[in-house]
DNA sequence: ACCTGAACACCGTTCAAGT
DNA sequence: ACCTGAACACCGTTCAAGT
């Protein structure tokens, strides 16, 4: 839901009261952005609307941010940060746990798919990151990895996560007309494949998951943590 | 390497010569907007700079694509078209072609990363599609599994490699000072994390493998075939 | 110290007028 | 049928002037 500043139903023209000191601050910003993006999209998020959002005057943001580009960061940012929000308690089985925070790091980015869609591009090293970085890397200490290992399948199960959630956000954040007719094109399109240019492809095109079912990614997940518990189990045995 | 239209060193208020009919053509102008955002990235294509590029008139190419995006869409199946160039044999191991067409794909982003990076977002179903849709999932049938999960582990693979190639675009399309920066952010602040509060992070982040490193996709690549091989294994047994 | 108003540069898109 | 010139709307950013 998206309201005006003062909700007050002057005209166009009339001033804005100033705001009072200290009243704009990046998290007020940051939440205003996050409403505005939620509502309206990844192409509604101007200067101008952040400004109607809060009730304030579209240029004071730059007080608190040195470009759009900062913004954008504190916003994904404040994805991770959402993510680890329920907790994310390490418990005895390391599969289930990566199992957790891939979950975690997918419905954030499916709740705000406009800021979600933009997290694979920036790799910002920042405090809620951190915490992402160390609940992996103790699951694959825990499968029994040797550490070059471990860091290494750390960075492959992180990356993965990200990007495949990322693109899950994108097909998500189109407009719903828009990702209707993508979805059609997999139901239509690809049932009609010509069988001898396309056996294959034809053949199972009725086997084919939707697009944007949840399912994908989970099986993603799953096919990830085995093959990681399958090479700590070689080094094992 | 960006040509200027004519090449003839006339002064910017000079008029260029009207374009012959015809000789504006979508191939000429996808090339053309290629050889720009390999140069200068996607902030660099404007109508403007495309139209300079090219030797015509700026909105002459709206004669050719509805709009930016239809655009945009036509250089990203451009991508997926020179991903095939080399041609994909099909052998008799199955593995092998996963990791043929997962580093075909790769190799082609990384070839035009500012192109690369927008594929994710934007499933279009064109010509060049196709022919990798038939080819994984013909692998996944190949491995042995049956019907429905075939193409249920085949949507996962082809959508994996997808999104992790673009991620890996991504950041090889940021401006090289920018790429460093993030690179060694890497290298400087996850080496000092405090052992208290990220004890397993710290103590392998000297392991950690470098963003960029070309060996965290063949990684990931490999581990989503041998996970998909022991579920084949499952099915057999 | 912080906020506001105005101006500037840039860019996608439209359209009537040309050839 | 195709191309060109000009105009329009929109948006990020800067900065001098206000409180």
């Amino acid at each position: 839901m998206v309201t005006t500043g003062t909700g007050s139903g002057v005209t166009s023209g009339r001033r804005r009261p100033r705001r009072p000191r200290g009243s704009l601050n990046p998290e007020a910003i940051v939440a205003a952005a996050l409403r505005v993006t939620d509502a309206e999209g990844i192409g509604a998020l101007t200067f101008e609307a952040l400004g109607r959002e809060l009730g304030a005057h579209p240029t004071a943001i730059y007080r608190h941010f040195r470009d759009k580009d900062e913004l954008l960061r504190a916003l994904t940012d404040r994805l991770n940060e959402e993510a680890q929000l329920d907790g994310l308690p390490t418990t005895d089985d390391w599969r289930a746990d990566l199992r957790r925070i891939a979950a975690a790091i997918h419905r954030a980015f499916l709740a705000h798919p406009a800021i979600g869609q933009l997290v694979p591009a920036r790799t910002a090293a920042r405090e809620h990151e951190f915490v992402t970085v160390e609940y992996i890397v103790s699951c694959m200490r825990r499968a029994g990895l040797p550490d070059a290992e471990a860091a290494a399948c750390y960075r492959v199960f992180a990356d993965f996560v990200l990007s495949y959630a990322g693109m899950d956000a994108a097909l998500a954040a189109l407009a719903p007309q828009t990702r209707e007719a993508e979805l059609l094109t997999w139901d239509v399109d690809y049932r009609r494949l010509p069988t001898d240019r396309f056996p294959h492809a034809a053949a199972l095109s009725v086997h084919f998951p939707r697009l944007d079912d949840p399912a994908n990614f989970a099986l993603a997940v799953d096919l990830m943590i085995e093959a990681v518990a399958a090479r700590a189990a070689a080094r094992a045995g």
